[in-house]
RNA sequence: CGGGGUGUGGCGCAGUUGGCUAGCGCAUCUGGUUUGGGACCAGAGGGUCCAGUGUUCGAGUCACUGUACCCCGACCA
């Protein structure tokens, strides 16, 4: 009973971190606000990362690695942005550390003064665009589409394990373009590919949707999000692209000779995903035996245990399963043996539970006799005993039905939480049970924040793939005219 | 930075109106029996009770100060 769970029910901010903790993703760090990923979690982080880069690499994007110190001077350039994360910012202010002249140990050397502080990237716009003015010069050289796979700083006050630490890895694109109308359909395609990831892989139903103007990021024209719905009913902001404008390439003086030989300022876009995807995966699927990973993601598809008495059997079974090991890594699956010794079987089913591994494979004295292996699944968590001739084709089969099942369930959870709501009151009491609500909205910023301050709900997106509904109606919480329906939740 | 809470072996906790050698569960180690759903028995190791000061014959327990962490707000991927 060493590793059980808190469970959804009784608190699911609990269970949440009890899961990530003990299914051995990741831990808090003694430094304050940062987190351990641990090798379980990195593995999975490891996954994504290379699903995300290929998708990337097809779109024409390249990677690149920009400095983690930014000269503050950079960063004050472009004043939305820095009005956006200033409170949140890491600074470096001395580079040297001596010898306390009191024998206190090790302090910082007062002679050690940086002329110019550094700030430790909380994203990398100011360094990129600073660098990319001297890439660019002509139409030619256009666009330019740089991806960076990076670890960002920023001083929350707060901090929750994968979802919001003080640091944390993510990858972010930023790309230069000829064009606005370019730009703008860079930024569009970008949030269709984190869409087909979150979907595809992560096995998670996302909204498309578009930012209202408080939400927007710092210094950007147009923000597009992915929305997810944890088992909580709260959203989880899962990705974002924008539409940056010219407001960089202006602060940064980022201008390249068009065809035409006129001198224009370059529109640019950034987008990114980030170890919040972690908390996603852990939010949307986990349930109380533990986490469960999608196949495509998971870092082990298939656990074989074996159960024995004698060390015949042992060996026996062992033999079986390296055949059917390669069997199945041929085909492409990753496959582990447990077959640590020291472990009761009933022990390591309870562990690969917890870890979320899709498919385990039993075999013991009895399956040898009849040829057979007890197959469970982690999704539903039956068990079947089958043949053990023919497995290793039924395998691929049964991991696609387990991707699909994952994401029918995350579908229909969505499905029951989420509701149009046309009167205020009936908003105020559904808004905090879990659910997403289909608003009418003005468009005002003002009746955004009124909301927002009366219920703690925001905006998510205003969408533009699902759950999109055009038609005309009355805001909600003002009674002003709307053209279409929102999504109000609360959110993480 | 505002409001609340908690600091006792690695983890989770108990410890009465101040009292005798600081305890329990889990984990760890040793030996044995086990192994088809988180094993059992026997034994062992492991503590400046967050820090400092004070009250007292006597402080894990009371007071003050500091500090760390957690929860609720404002901020956020």
């Amino acid at each position: 009973m060493a590793k059980e769970i808190t469970s959804r029910e009784e608190n699911y901010s609990q269970w949440y971190n009890d899961l990530v903790v003990k299914s051995g993703l990741a831990e808090q760090s003694p430094v304050r606000g940062c987190m351990v990923i641990k090798p379980y979690g990195y593995a999975i982080w490891e996954k994504m990362q290379s699903v995300l880069d290929g998708m990337f690499k097809e779109t024409g994007a390249q990677n690149a690695y920009f400095p983690l110190f930014i000269p503050k001077s950079f960063f004050s350039r472009e004043a939305e942005h820095v009005a956006g994360f200033a409170k949140e910012c890491a600074v470096v202010t001395h580079h040297r550390l001596m010898n306390d002249p009191d024998g206190n140990g090790i302090v910082v050397d007062p002679d050690a003064k940086l002329e110019e502080e550094l700030i430790v990237r909380p994203t990398s716009e100011t360094i990129i665009w600073s660098t990319y003015k001297n890439w660019i010069k002509s139409w030619r050289d256009l666009p330019i589409m740089c991806n960076q796979w990076a670890n960002v700083v920023r001083w929350e006050m707060r901090t929750r394990l994968f979802l919001r630490t003080s640091e944390f890895l993510w990858q972010e694109g930023h790309t230069a373009h000829a064009t606005a109308e370019e730009a703008q359909a860079e930024a569009e395609r970008m949030v269709q590919v984190y869409a087909r990831f979150a979907r595809e892989f992560l096995a998670l139903p996302v909204i498309v949707g578009r930012k209202s103007p408080n939400e927007r990021f710092a210094g950007a024209l147009d923000t597009l999000t992915i929305e997810a719905m944890m088992q909580d009913g709260k959203a989880l902001q899962a990705g974002t692209s924008h539409f940056l404008g010219q407001n960089f390439a202006k602060s940064f003086d980022v201008q390249f000779t068009d065809k035409d030989g006129s001198q224009q300022y370059v529109w640019a876009t950034s987008w990114g995903v980030s170890t919040r995807l972690m908390g996603a995966l852990v939010m949307a699927h986990g349930d109380d035996n533990g986490l469960v990973v999608p196949p495509r993601l998971a870092p082990i598809q298939v656990v074989m245990v074996p159960i024995f008495k004698t060390d015949e059997e042992h060996v026996a079974i062992i033999d079986k399963m390296t055949a059917l090991k390669k069997d199945l890594e041929a085909k492409g699956h990753t496959v582990k043996i447990d077959d640590r010794d020291t472990l009761r079987p009933g022990f390591k089913f309870a562990e690969w539970e917890l870890k979320g591994v899709p498919v385990r494979l039993a075999i013991g004295p009895r399956d040898l006799e009849n040829g057979t292996v007890e197959v469970h699944r982690r999704d539903t968590m039956e068990k079947k005993t089958v043949a053990l001739d023919g497995l290793a084709d039924s395998i691929e089969s049964l991991l696609d039905d387990i991707q699909q099942n994952i994401y029918k369930k995350a579908f229909d959870f969505r499905a029951a939480h989420v509701e149009k709501c046309d009167d205020w009151n009936e908003f105020k009491e559904k808004i905090g049970t879990g659910k997403f609500l289909l608003c009418h909205w003005d468009g005002t910023a003002e009746t955004e924040q009124k909301i927002k301050d009366e219920t703690k709900a925001t905006i998510r997106c205003i969408p533009v793939d699902s759950f999109v509904c055009e038609e005309e109606g009355k805001d909600i919480y003002s009674g002003k005219p709307s053209h279409q329906r929102v999504v109000f939740a609360i959110s993480y």
